[in-house]
DNA sequence: CTTGTATAGTTGAGTACGCAAGCAATATAG
DNA sequence: CTATATTGCTTGCGTACTCAACTATACAAG
């Protein structure tokens, strides 16, 4: 229950601000950074989707808008013509970069003003454990 | 980070058990739990809206829908006529209290699963401690 | 009484997804 | 080789919201 409430809580706060300074959503966020530390700055569409927990089609959907906006751009793969790359444009490089910066210090005033650091890292190691269900591919005998 | 993660995770699990068992999503349960909790099962919508953490509209459309399974019901108020209660009929009432189990079965599972029941607590404490900013009225000088 | 102003609730338009169905390219079996 | 399954991606449709605009009541000040 607490759990619902300070997500619903906190994403709404961070959404707002990230959508105010840079007109990006969390996932839009969340996506950017993903290709932001994935080698070449490129991934395939099914494993942004895997990463930030959406369906494949909420991810062809999200990286039409970034298209759009010019901060990714599509890249054929020559080896399997059924894949296609998604890559973070110079632009969105740019975007990202100022993005990240200041969505940090958003978290860091949410949380910092109720927990101490060392409470901080405890919330991340018990949030680690809890169980991302769709990865649970090893269940099958 | 490991927040959005393990909230997505998880709502989606849980969202979905409650879905196939009862036929609820996770905000209809919501509503349902705090009528449950509520003095004679009754609320008015405003109130209902600021612990569930969703907008007016929001909870006139999710109470529409509840209405229309017989779960809850409109009741007016007599001495403000702007305002009308949420009741839960006795319907609603037997359904919440199946469904109230079966969810804790299932939270159970999931955190059971990984966490012991002492870290469980310490998670729960750190939560509580979030900001849930909508409260936060007595910002303004 | 009249004229704000705040509050409770609804409604219309738009958005961000998910699901199921589909297509195209690849992998595997016969 | 053909036939079947699997994978990557897109599309149509439905749903659960939000926001902005609206109505109706309440209350307060002139």
């Amino acid at each position: 229950m607490r759990f619902l409430r300070a997500h619903a809580a906190l994403t709404r706060e961070l959404g707002a601000r990230l959508e105010a300074e840079h007109g990006l959503t969390m996932s839009d966020f969340d996506v950017l950074i993903q290709l932001y530390h994935a080698p070449d700055h490129t991934m395939r569409r099914v494993d942004i989707a895997r990463q930030v927990l959406l369906t494949a089609s909420g991810i062809t959907r999200l990286l039409d808008g970034l298209e759009r906006c010019g901060f990714v751009a599509k890249k054929s793969c020559p080896s399997d013509a059924r894949v296609s790359y998604a890559v973070l444009t110079d632009e969105g490089l740019r975007k990202i970069t100022e993005a990240r910066c200041s969505h940090h210090a958003d978290v860091d005033e949410l949380f910092g003003a109720v927990l101490a650091p060392k409470e901080r890292e405890q919330l991340a190691e018990l949030l680690a454990r809890l169980p991302l269900a769709p990865t649970a591919k090893e269940c099958s005998e």
